[in-house]
DNA sequence: AATAGGATTAGTAATCATTATCGGTTTAGA
DNA sequence: TCTAAACCGATAATGATTACTAATCCTATT
C-alpha cells in the first residue's frame, strides 16, 4: 500500500476521535478541510486500513457500519436507546473460541462480539 | 401476530432445513409449492418472526441475513473459505456478559457472538 | 530532474439487500 | 354476517456500498 494524501487524512481523523464514526460522518468531519475529497475515496480508504488491520470495522446490526481507529483489542457495546457505541475492554473477557472450539465442526479463530445494553446517560434520564 | 398462511408456509420451511437460508434462498424454497407468495412477504414474515422470538437472524459481515429456525440457545461460527453457516452450542460457553458488567460504561444485556473459522470439510481438501 | 507504470483519485452510475407504499384480501371477534 | 385490523402481492423507493473511468499521484529507475 503506497502512500496517499487522502488516506492519511482519513487515517488521522479517525484516530481523532473516539465516536466511532460512519463513512458518511468522517466524510462530512474532513471534507471543510479537504473540499476535494470524494466519499467513494473514504470508503475505499477505509476498506484499505481495515484489510491491513489498522482500523476496526464495526458491523452492528442496525445502520452503517462504523469504524475504530484504536486496534487495540477490545469489544464494543451499543446503546439500544441512543445508538451510542462505546468501548468493551479485552481484558478479563474469557476466551470463548476455546469453548467454541471444544464442537469439532469448525477450528474458529475468531470472533465478533457486539454488546447490547443501556448506557449510563440513558439510564439516568429514565 | 394473527394467525397467516404464508407466515406458517415460511416457518415451517425454515424449521425444515439446518442450513440457514437466506431470504432469497426461502423464497425459492417456498415458491415452487406457494406460487402466488411475494419475496417482499418473505422479507416482512421473517422480520415478525424474528422480533417474536421464533426464529434467529445471523447478521454476518458478509452477504445478505441469513435466518435460523432452531431457538435453543447457540451461536454460529461462518466458515471463510466457503461461507458455510454451521452452529457453536451454548452449553459451556463463558458468560462474556459478566465480564463486559465489570466496566461501568454500560449495563449489557445481551451479546452478538459470531465466530469466523473453517470448517472440516475446507480443511480436508487443503 | 525526467519518465514510466502502477496505485490512487473524484465523480458518478450501478448494485444489492431490504423496506415502503398501496389497493385489494384474509382473519377473527362482535 | 359485518367490521376493523392485520395481512398480502406487486412494484417502486431507499440507503449503504461498490464499480467504473479518465485523470492524477507516487515512487523506483534512469
Amino acid at each position: 500500500m503506497i502512500y496517499s494524501r487522502q488516506r492519511e487524512v482519513i487515517l488521522n481523523a479517525l484516530r481523532a476521535t473516539c465516536s466511532h464514526p460512519t463513512a458518511e460522518e468522517l466524510y462530512s468531519a474532513i471534507k471543510p478541510e479537504n473540499p476535494g475529497i470524494s466519499l467513494a475515496t473514504v470508503y475505499r480508504d477505509l476498506n484499505q486500513l481495515a484489510a491491513h488491520g489498522m482500523i476496526l470495522r464495526i458491523h452492528a446490526k442496525v445502520g452503517p457500519d462504523r469504524f475504530d481507529g484504536n486496534t487495540c483489542e477490545h469489544y464494543h457495546a451499543v446503546c439500544s436507546e441512543c445508538g451510542r457505541t462505546v468501548d468493551i475492554y479485552a481484558q478479563g473477557m474469557p476466551d470463548v473460541c476455546a469453548a467454541a472450539n471444544a464442537q469439532e465442526e469448525i477450528r474458529v479463530s475468531n470472533v465478533l462480539m457486539l454488546f447490547t445494553g443501556i448506557c449510563k446517560q440513558c439510564q439516568e434520564s429514565q
